[in-house]
RNA sequence: CGGGGUGUAGCGCAGCCCGGUAGCGCGCGUCGUUCGGGACGACGAGGUCGUGGGUUCAAAUCCCGCCACCCCGACCA
């Protein structure tokens, strides 16, 4: 018997828990705010870092690596980075252990290291110092690089996939000879993430820029993708940053330009981590479990072989082989549970439970007639179809649930996107609906930070679109250039 | 960092108030019957009761301390 899941409508944020226990996507750690990523979360991230990946390629980049481990002045050398980060750092100062009769295994005071160590919560810093050691010329820009890597922030308060003290992620830092380039950088990785979000993950996102409260620390500009959960809250999915000369000027970053003069590096960073799992639980889902959308899901069709004796499952299993062959053969992800030892319900709903798209289910009588039966993980719905032309309706299918998914998020989003020209309504629309709220704002802190005291809400983004629309803030009474979009946000 | 909660078998929990043989469900193993939506029966394995101390003839249970984790909130990808 499968661990019961908690419905949506009596307690969302349970709900979210019980589908990753479910699921079997991640599990609890022996340290705190630390996860597990277990073989179906993780077998998700690598299709999705496959996808990514490809995409990071096709626009021009290179993957690296580069340390973990930060020598801790390197952090103290941009003033907001510093600020941003010094709160959330594990910090390393020895180099071994050791045993001391009255304690026990204690960090050895002899090995203290000279200059403290930290864990990275971010790159840039290693990164840059790394690149004033390449870049002498415009002839060494750009440097387009992208690295695959874990990172650590010592989160006061963690949930799985969405936050927690260690997390796998891409982070691209790139360096340009001029700031044009790199604003143009910028705004296509926004694009790539934008894309991605869509057309894989099937996540409707919004594009724009953040507000100087809600920026990277260290950044000139933080643009980002926001989706809209289906508790009506929102979630940063992804943001791509133009750095400006910040830390080509911390880390002494010059080039010499075409016209012999020396220059700051113009630089952006950029990333997308395994929060995009949580946002993918949490737009697709359902009181069943899990619901993933099949261009990212590791298993897109799960065949269940239906026998009694021994003879059935020879003909079942041979059927269900022949069927593997052809949808693999038009590269369709497809698994057979040929288990002995669990039952067909049993396994319908493990398949069900952990979100794969599409289940066939054959049995002796579909041998005989020739059909089998196709069960959609969105819709529920149930059918018997042919064996003839089954690969071909299956890409149809599959193709069918990706874009039913999106339709579904989109159609969600819009009908929980509200615009209101007061700020009473405001906060009634916060209340008792949630979701996108767009409203005028007069561009300054004071107002946002009012607006957020009072009401919990953040400004998402400023719409890279459809923005300049001139009214009046209904907070301050001031004058606003265009409506932004307000939520509570994870 | 504030609030709440929990630590007892792999997992979920009861037992604690009122001290005296450590229990239930699921899972696990063997055998049999089953198998088209999470099957059933029989037998069986599995526990330093988070941890340190105290009270007591006797502590999962009472007292004191410590540790850990989870959830909610503030802060943050």
């Amino acid at each position: 018997m499968a661990d019961k899941i908690t419905s949506r409508e009596n307690d969302y944020s349970q709900w979210y828990l019980d589908v990753i226990k479910s699921a079997k996507l991640a599990d609890y750690s022996p340290v705190r705010g630390c996860m597990i990523i277990r073989p179906n979360g993780y077998a998700l991230w690598e299709n999705m870092k496959e996808a990514l990946d490809g995409m990071f390629k096709e626009t021009g980049h290179q993957n690296a690596y580069f340390p973990i481990f930060i020598p801790q002045s390197f952090l103290a050398r941009e003033a907001d980075h510093v600020e941003g980060f010094a709160k959330e750092c594990a910090v390393i100062t020895h180099s071994r252990l050791k045993v001391d009769e009255e304690e026990g295994l204690i960090a050895d005071p002899a090995s203290e290291l000279e200059e403290n160590l930290i864990v990275r919560p971010t790159s840039e810093t290693i990164i840059w110092d790394t690149y004033s050691r390449w870049i002498q010329s415009w002839r060494d820009l750009p440097i387009l690089i992208n690295q695959w890597a874990n990172v650590v922030r010592w989160e006061m308060r963690t949930r799985l996939f969405l936050r927690t003290m260690e997390f796998l992620w891409q982070e691209g830092h790139t360096a340009h000879a001029t700031e044009q380039e790199a604003i143009d950088e910028t705004l296509t990785i926004l694009d790539v993430y934008a894309k991605f979000a869509e057309e894989y993950m099937a996540v409707p996102v919004l594009k724009g820029v953040k507000t100087a409260s809600e920026r990277f620390a260290g950044a000139v500009e933080t643009y980002c993708i926001e989706a809209l959960m289906q508790d009506g809250k929102a979630l940063q999915a992804g943001t791509s940053h133009f750095l400006g000369q910040n830390f080509a000027k911390a880390f002494d970053c010059q080039f010499q330009n075409k016209n012999n003069e020396l220059e700051y590096v113009w630089a952006t960073s950029w990333g997308v981590s395994t929060r995009l799992i949580g946002a993918l639980i949490m737009v697709h889902s359902d009181d069943a479990g899990l619901i993933l959308p099949p261009r990212l899901a590791p298993v897109q069709v799960g065949l269940v072989p239906i026998y009694r004796s021994d003879e059935d499952r020879e003909n079942v299993l041979a059927a269900a082989r022949e069927i593997e062959q052809e949808l693999k053969a038009v590269g369709i992800r497809i698994h057979i549970d040929d288990r002995d030892g669990f039952r067909p319900g049993w396994k319908f709903a493990e398949y069900e439970v952990q979100g794969v798209p599409v289940r066939l289910a054959i049995g002796p009588r579909d041998v005989q007639n020739g059909t089998v039966e196709v069960a959609r993980r969105d819709s529920g719905e149930k059918t018997s179809t042919p064996r003839e032309g089954l690969a071909d309706r299956m890409t149809e299918i599959l193709e069918s649930v990706q874009q039913g998914l999106f339709e579904k998020a989109l159609a969600h989003r819009e009908a929980n996107t509200t615009t209101v020209e007061s700020y009473d309504e405001f906060k009634q629309v916060l209340e008792e609906k949630g979701g996108f709220i767009r409203m005028h704002w007069d561009g300054t802190e004071e107002t946002e930070k009012r607006i957020k005291d009072e009401t919990k809400a953040t400004i998402r983004l400023i719409p890279m679109e459809g923005y300049e629309e001139a009214g009046v803030d209904p907070v301050s009474g001031n004058p606003s250039k265009g409506y932004v979009v307000f939520a509570r946000a994870y």
